[in-house]
DNA sequence: TTGTAGGCGTTATCAT
DNA sequence: ATGATAACGCCTACAA
């Protein structure tokens, strides 16, 4: 079932009828209505290959999303889609593996949908590095800083991480917490890792706390299993802490049950705080402290400057989106009561 | 830069330059070195569009994944991808939205991408029923039995969820408990849901158990809130209970949290058991009480049949993969200590 | 408003 | 082994 036989079918030429499937102008409403009635009545689909081959522009938005366990992700979509549908344009979503290149991957999709613009969720920027020259559609990526790189054409919104971090221990910090062991990510790959781990040393320095990487730090791919390790490794490994920042809240998550397999309750023997604010944090037991990006703001911000860059080719821009930190129940106050009395 | 380009370049005919390209034999050692290096060098890449297009068949299997949100899908989807990189197969892989018709989809995509055969992720026996009659290459559902759809290109392995929903219940049962509410999934919707409903039902009359499904059930879309509003929705309505049937991990979840914030212990004060086995369930405090599903062997099998089915126009089959229950820590056995001594 | 025809980049069929 | 050429299904000038 081609346009061509939907053509025989109506008696108009395949023009008229690749017109009236489209919504073009200067089809009569009668051919019009004809000729949908005959599409819908056999079932009828364009074929994308076909369509997108000859197609010159469409009037779609690329979204690319890389990693898919990535929890915020999923919300962070289905925003950009309700946004999207009450835009004149359409969205298209690709999803990518954690271990591909995503930008390569937008290059090629940029070739074959040629999309309006590119919105991307996730990825890094030695991806951007090595493979964005080819796309010259604005972009915008969501969920990390891509100021740095210089591309004319690219924007982005994201948390500021390595604030986010630097607040979170500050956080137990003022609950009197000195000996405070981390689990990161891997900050050879992930820019946000880096910046968190950057963000907590920050804090450490700021208040004279020592910090003993080697000791104290573990960093491991963001899971709930690695972050369950990371605990039994820093406890074998002779750490001694009040007190976890963890990257990630899946990672909290599994330090959360190491801690307790070796005896020690959150928040009484140890405290916990994290990064993401994802909504199963809200419903654990106890609640997890973490640092909340906007996840809502962050989708909506980042749709926003696409389409304006869109509608006017305006210069690439780079915003940060507050975060908040929600204190949760994984934390404790551990200065002496008495410490007032003294004074 | 096309294979027209690289024609001109390396002075072979676009036939050679395809050839070469896609490992064809028929192009001499010569030739193929010169255009493979040519296409390296010029960063050249297939126009996927063109090439499905023009294609008659391929060498791909199709792999469409139904809700994203799915915890227990990206560990199928890695699993299969691992296992497929070991054929000489192709892996295509889609994620389609919640709301949308899934083999509608896979249709499409049959038309376009002319796969070999299709592996279904999720889905409901609705969608196959309504447009799985274009299709014609051997497909897998993994996940939900398709035996009374009977189609002869449509096999199936799955969970029995309606005896994995009994035993779950019965387990609680053995443990004394006879007052159990149930949170289920939305029935109308989905198959699965149905089964765990009714094998949970199956359990009560087994047992002489009284079950007032106006009151001690509540039926609700997967996710944790609303686990844990239906705990809550429950407590008002009156409902009194020792022990809950969650019909998924992620409503468990949120039901514990519901239960804490009511002054109610898991499992001290309330049992806890449910469905599916997620990782996430052995990280939790307590360890959650679950159904476990065998991810690894349901993806294994699934694409087996597949690739059997493939190779050897076999007939179509319906399989169930064996489940196993662990106890975890969210269950507790309340019969009275002091029995024995009275017998 | 509608019809006609050329071509998008590739594969596949025939020759050579 | 290689080259020429006709499709694939659709869009889009341009002509009518």
């Amino acid at each position: 079932m081609t346009i061509k036989d939907l053509a025989e079918r109506t008696g108009y030429a395949v023009g008229t009828v690749s017109r009236a499937l489209n919504g073009h102008p200067n089809v009569s409403p009668k051919a019009r209505a004809i000729i949908l009635e005959a599409a819908r009545e056999s079932g009828f689909q364009l074929n994308t290959n076909a369509k997108q081959l000859k197609q010159t522009h469409s009037n779609a938005v690329q979204l690319v999303v890389k990693g898919l366990g990535n929890e915020m992700f999923g919300e962070m979509v289905e925003i950009i889609q309700n946004q999207m549908a009450r835009t004149r344009y359409q969205l298209l979503v690709d999803y990518v593996d954690e271990d591909l290149n995503e930008v390569a991957r937008a290059a090629q999709l940029c070739r074959e949908r040629k999309p309006l613009g590119v919105l991307f969720l996730g990825g890094s920027n030695q991806s951007f590095l090595r493979d964005f020259a080819p796309i010259d559609v604005p972009c915008v990526v969501i969920t990390h800083d891509a100021s740095n790189l210089n591309y004319p054409n690219l924007s982005s919104v994201c948390t500021n991480d390595y604030e986010a971090a630097r607040q979170a221990v500050e956080t137990l910090i003022a609950l009197g917490h000195r000996q405070i062991a981390v689990i990161g990510g891997d900050r050879e790959i992930s820019d946000t890792s880096r910046l968190r781990y950057e963000g907590c040393l920050q804090a450490f320095r700021e208040h004279g706390i020592a910090f003993d990487p080697d000791r104290d730090y573990k960093g491991v791919r963001y899971s709930w299993q690695n972050g369950y390790q990371a605990v039994q490794a820093l406890l074998q490994g002779g750490s001694r802490f009040t007190a976890i920042f963890a990257a990630a809240d899946v990672m909290a998550i599994g330090a959360i049950r190491a801690l307790w397999e070796n005896g020690m309750r959150v928040p009484e023997d140890v405290s916990i705080i994290s990064v993401d604010g994802l909504p199963l944090g809200g419903y654990l037991v106890p609640k997890l402290a973490t640092v909340v990006q906007d996840a809502d703001r962050l989708a909506r911000r980042g749709l926003e400057i696409l389409l304006e860059n869109l509608e006017s080719r305006a210069e690439a821009c780079h915003e940060t989106v507050p975060f908040r930190i929600s204190r949760g129940e994984s934390i404790r106050d551990i200065r002496t009561e008495g410490e007032d009395i003294h004074a």
